[in-house]
RNA sequence: GGUCCCUUCGUCUAAUGGUUAGGACUCAGCCCUUUCACGGCUGCAAUAGGGGUUCGAAUCCCCUAGGGAUCACCA
């Protein structure tokens, strides 16, 4: 097929729809995040319409705090709906309209099986090998039957084949006969995802369904739904799933599976943003760290057909990345909200200065808290007891320096000035004195150039901090 | 086990019959340097295996091996 059709068909001249469709057990998975992406940038980039909807078809899973978790994920990736949110629970009465429209039809039927019968079946399917197909396909409905429970099964077509053109997957024929009779409505009458999902798939005109790949062998079975119905087929976009380090899919035990949890560790939205993004999709090489480029070059052609293992390190370098890219007022006020820091207006100046070359030492944003006690603390000293001996040592050499440096007028010439002239009286380099009066100022041996911290922590603290007694 | 999918450096990937198989992350080394970083440079490292097709294969075909997904009145 020549590129030009084949994208037309893909997408560009469709009205396109997409919808993000989690079911609301949990927190947001990282997995349903990069789902999220890919149908929103599809959208974005087709000028089309992204939609989120709930699927709360299982009451007893279903729960508001889940509901909650997940648009706080969104909100925070920015790949929220600008449309209202649906909720599948709500077109219950459609979904259970269209079940009885499928058994008038002569498309599904009822099925008496009881829990046990249930049960063998399901062993003897799993040996043979063959789909679950109830006896009651076949049987006329019973009068004694009248007030016994059923559920409504779906009448596959047992002959012939299914191809589904994926997107990502390519095109995939399988036989009909592996399809089992799913069931559509529960006994206590309440409409299956199997079900739901496509009826509000097509009630929402969705043109690409962009989902797991966990879903691949579903879109065979719920395509028999679509068809009985003389319903449009959409397009389908099965994307692979993210896996841990030893190859499995992602779960807890390889770590955070929450995206939420990497806002609590730390990554910037737009950091997690990218690193999905990349998990997985690519334009050729070139490395897309904003969200409106992608927009421009996504396409779902380029997806990779193989699962990607979730690395760490690399989310860790995009986001040190992200972190020197943003502007210092951004940064300033993530790092000030999360750490509820009020500072007086000298200290907001001295976060402000140093904080670009500070983050320069992070790879996530929270990592700045092991500075902020020699950066704010009033009666700050050195903890350490090693450092404390050496600080001993040098009382004078400290002193000295202290009070060179309150005499001078406060500028980074002077200071700059005052050592480089205090080493050269002593016959030191820089090397002698550096470490001591880092050690002085910040407790530690690292920090960033000692000149602009002197500056910035102004003369009184500065001198303080070197005629502390140890 | 049935069905379906996948397999290029450790990781994410590029190369859609002709490249010394490229980049990024990690790791190592060097440079810069008042420390730690940042940055710059260099290096290590891959076409799962076996058969075909072809002048020529990472690329097309077949087999094998490995990995994954799925097989609910969950979604």
């Amino acid at each position: 097929m020549p590129n030009i059709l084949f994208n037309l068909l893909k997408g560009s001249n469709l009205n396109v729809v997409t919808r993000f469709a989690p079911s609301p057990t949990g927190h947001l998975h990282i997995g349903g995040a990069r789902t999220a992406i890919f149908n929103y940038l599809f959208a974005k980039k087709h000028s089309g319409k992204y939609l989120v909807r709930i699927e709360d078809t299982d009451k007893n899973r279903s729960s508001e705090e889940a509901i909650k978790a997940i648009h706080k994920g969104l909100n925070w990736l920015n790949v929220n709906s600008e449309h209202d949110v649906i909720y599948q629970s709500q077109n219950f009465n459609s979904h259970i309209k269209v079940a009885h429209e499928l058994l008038e039809k002569g498309h599904a039927y009822k099925c008496y099986l009881n829990s046990d019968e249930l049960e063998k079946l399901r062993k003897k399917s799993r040996e043979n090998g063959i789909p679950i197909k109830s006896p009651w396909r076949n049987k006329k409905e019973l009068y004694d039957n009248k007030n016994r429970e059923f559920v409504i099964r779906l009448k596959m077509p047992s002959d012939g084949t299914t191809t589904i053109d994926d997107i990502v997957q390519g095109k995939v024929t399988v036989k009909n006969e592996i399809l089992d009779d799913m069931v559509i409505l529960r006994s206590d009458n309440t409409p299956t995802y199997m079900l739901s999902s496509v009826v509000d798939d097509n009630d929402m005109r969705i043109t690409h369904v962009i989902r797991g790949d966990d879903h691949f062998n579903n879109a065979f079975r719920q395509i028999q739904i679509i068809k009985f119905l003389n319903w449009n087929i959409p397009y389908y976009a099965h994307i692979p799933l993210i896996h841990g380090t030893d190859g499995a899919k992602l779960s807890k035990r390889h770590g955070a599976t929450s995206l939420f949890d990497y806002h609590d560790l730390g990554y910037t939205s737009d950091a997690m943003f990218s690193y999905l993004l990349q998990l997985g999709w690519t334009a050729k090489n070139y490395e897309v760290f904003c969200i409106d480029k992608a927009a421009k070059l996504f396409a779902l052609e380029n997806v990779s057909k193989s699962p990607a293992k979730f690395d760490i390190k690399k989310l860790n370098n995009i986001n040190a990345k992200n972190l020197k890219s943003m502007k210092t007022s951004d940064i300033y006020k993530l790092v000030i909200d999360r750490f509820k820091l009020s500072l007086n207006n000298e200290e907001q100046k001295r976060f402000k200065s140093l904080l670009p070359e500070l983050l320069k030492r992070v790879q996530v944003y929270t990592d700045l808290e092991f500075e902020f006690d020699w950066l704010f603390q009033k009666n700050f000293f050195c903890k350490d007891k090693n450092y404390q001996l050496i600080l001993q040592k040098n009382n004078l050499m400290l002193k000295e320096i202290g009070s060179q440096l309150k005499a001078c007028e406060w500028s980074v010439d002077n200071i700059k000035h005052i050592l480089n002239q205090y080493i050269q009286d002593k016959s030191l380099t820089f090397k002698d004195i550096g470490p001591i009066l880092r050690m002085a100022l910040t407790g530690k041996t690292n920090s960033p150039d000692l000149i602009s911290i002197i500056y910035e922590l102004g003369c009184t603290i500065t001198v303080n901090r070197l005629n502390y007694k140890y």
